[in-house]
Formats: C-alpha cells, structure tokens, sequence
DNA sequence: GTCTATAGAGAGATAGAC
DNA sequence: GTCTATCTCTCTATAGAC
C-alpha cells in the first residue's frame, strides 16, 4: 500500500530526507510540512503522530531490505552468496543513502517507541547474513589460529554483523565522504578486506 | 585537563550516559544536571551552551582513540598489526559502550556544531588503520579475482572503514543484544570474517 | 562556584473552517 | 482531504541571590 493521494508518500520522503541529516529528534513536524509540501494539519491526517510517521518510515525501508537480500543471496553458496549479498547491499546504500544513514543512527537506540520494530526487521536481515556465513565458513578451509570449519563457533551472528558493518560503514564512508570513488571500487574493496587481503597465507 | 572541582567531569559523565540511550537531540540538559547532581546554573557555568559540551564529550572520547589505537599497534606489521587494531578497538568499545554508540549514530551527521571537530578526529583514527591496511595489503599475496599486491588500488581508507564498520557493528551487537558472549568469542568471529574464513583458497 | 527562578523560543498536537 | 490558527508543554539559556 502506497499512497491515499500522493500525500503520504510526499510525507515519507521528506521525512527521510530530513531525518537523515539532522536526526530523527532533530526534525520536526513543521520541517516536514513545509519539505512536503502539506501543511502540518495533513501530516496528522496522515499519521496519527511523529512516531508512527518514523516507524511507518523505518519499517517500509528497513522492512523490504531482508527481502532484496534473499533475493540477491538466490540459490548462490558458499563466498559466491557473501559476494552476491555484500554487492547487494552496497548498492542498496547507495541507492538510498539517507536511509542508510539513519539505519546507522537508530539500529543501537533502545529507547525508542518502535524499538520492537526495527529491531526485528534488523534481526531478519542480519539472519540472511548469518545463513550464508554459516555455510560458507563450515565449507571453507581451516582459518589462521583458529580449529578448521565453523571457525567462529556458533557465533554466526557476530560475524554478520561484522560483514554487515563492513558494508554499512564503508558504504557511508564512500558516499558521504568520498563520492568520487566509483561503485566497483568500493565493492573491491570491501571484498578485499573480507576475502582475506590483510591476513598472511596460514588458512 | 580534567576537573576544575568535579562537576565538569560529573556533568559529562552524566551527559554521555543519557545521550548514549536517547541520543544528542534527545538528552536534554534539565536530564544532564538532574543526573549529574547539580543545577542547571552549573552546566551553563562550566560549558557555554548544549552544544559545546558535546563538543568537548565528542573530543575527549572519540579523541583519545586514535593514540590508543596508534599505541596498540606499536611496532607490529601485517596481520599482526591489524589483529592488534581489532582486538583494541573492540575493548574500547565495550570499556566505553556508551561512547561508542554515539560515535555511531553521530558520525555521518553533516549538520552537526562539531562537525569539523569529529571529522578530525574520525579521520585520525581511521588513518591508523589505513596504514597498517596499506602495509598488509602490499606484503599479503594475491587476493581472489583481484591483481596481486596492493588489491584495493589505493582504496586504503575505504578497507579502513570496512575494518572499523567490522568492529564498531559487531561490538555493539555483542554489548547489546547478545552481552552473554564473551569477548575472546567476538574478537574471534571478528577476526575470522577478516581473514577470509568465508572465501575460497584462490588467493 | 553553585543555586533557584524565569524569560523566550520552539516543539507536538488539536480544532474547526473550507 | 487539506488548510490555518492556536493550545500547551518543554527546551535552551540567562539573571541574580547566596
């Protein structure tokens, strides 16, 4: 369900992008009106309060990034799916960056009226994430240090969150502050960092 | 130079507290003094405005961990270097959670009073990860699909965001969400999805 | 150096005309 | 369904006593 008349989706938009630099917090409803377009009586028409404007915001941007992961992740296995899923999401910062940046502003936020929420849209992503790692690091070889498959022990979840800060981090880094760098080079180089670059030959 | 009698130094204590859960915006300085045990009158005494005591928070906490990162290196090269990185940023994350949730929800604001400041600062850190990743990178062989050496092509700050999006997200998730783990087990994990547990052996 | 009290601006939310 | 006008509360910041 998109739109009663446009309104809602001017609503959301500015919304979005107002929020992404100045905070959830620091936007207001007037900012909002006035970025939209509306007058302040429509956004309270439309949502019944600033809260539920955001998690309306948060749960349809976050909400459909688990389904484009799986989607991106298909029927691919082992690094071919970490590669698939990391491009993935790289583009889908890009794509959306100011939704990127408040992702990166509230996922740690236990504060918040639709903490439930996005916590567990955030869960389900990261579980693609996990599902992949899983399986990629049970079939790879043994890794320096550590005893051989299933290296990380059980904590799969950290280490997609670990691929999943690579992506989120580098991914902000890039557009916010160096925007001349080109997409396959930041892909590169994520890949790099993740595919073992930096360690010495001992896996 | 820390205390003029305390109170600096209780008033901050008490404003990265509560800005850690609701944020900068969030945390007004009515919630800082009651915390801190003071008046109002105090906060403005010793601090200019809202603003400049964040300022001064966001210096004193985000500074410091570029000498700490510099000094955990040492004198280390290679993947030693870059394990010792990990392994100290990780603790200070979870020494200093609080900290670390604002670094992460503060650090792609572009509107911010403190925005040259923090800046600074990010990139002093992130330097100290970029050499270490520039050195490892030019001694590590080949890496998958990638020419040899020098896999990123300059792109050294954008691994370095990778490294510390790795970091920052995983430590975070652990002292959040799954404070049951212990830390070896997150450092671990960490360390495995940067040394390529999930790739092939084509490197 | 710390307090209380208050000024003044700005915020979320609602009422009611059109 | 959208607007304008306004209510009420909260916030930053300051003044002035102690």
């Amino acid at each position: 369900m998109a739109r009663s008349s446009g309104t809602k989706r001017a609503i959301l938009d500015a919304a979005l992008e107002l929020a992404a630099t100045r905070g959830i917090t620091g936007t207001t409803m007037d900012d909002v009106a006035e970025r939209a377009g509306v007058a302040k009586g429509s956004l309270y028409y439309n949502f019944s309060s600033k809260d539920q404007l955001f998690e309306a915001l948060l749960e349809e941007g976050v909400g459909s990034l688990a389904d484009a992961l799986r989607e991106a992740r298909g029927t691919l296995v082992g690094w071919a799916a970490i590669e698939a899923l990391v491009t993935a999401l790289l583009d889908r910062i890009a794509a959306n960056a100011a939704l990127a940046k408040l992702m990166a502003s509230e996922i740690f936020r236990t504060d918040r009226a639709w903490q439930k929420t996005l916590f567990a849209l955030r869960h389900e992503a990261l579980l693609v994430f996990a599902e992949a790692i899983e399986q990629a690091d049970a079939a790879a070889p043994a890794s320096a240090g550590v005893a051989g498959p299933g290296a990380a022990g059980g904590a799969s979840t950290i280490m997609a969150s670990s691929v999943f800060g690579a992506v989120l981090m580098s991914g902000l880094e890039w557009l916010v502050f160096e925007p001349e760098r080109s997409r396959d080079e930041v892909a590169a180089a994520i890949l790099a960092s993740l595919s073992g670059a930096l360690a010495p030959r001992h896996r």
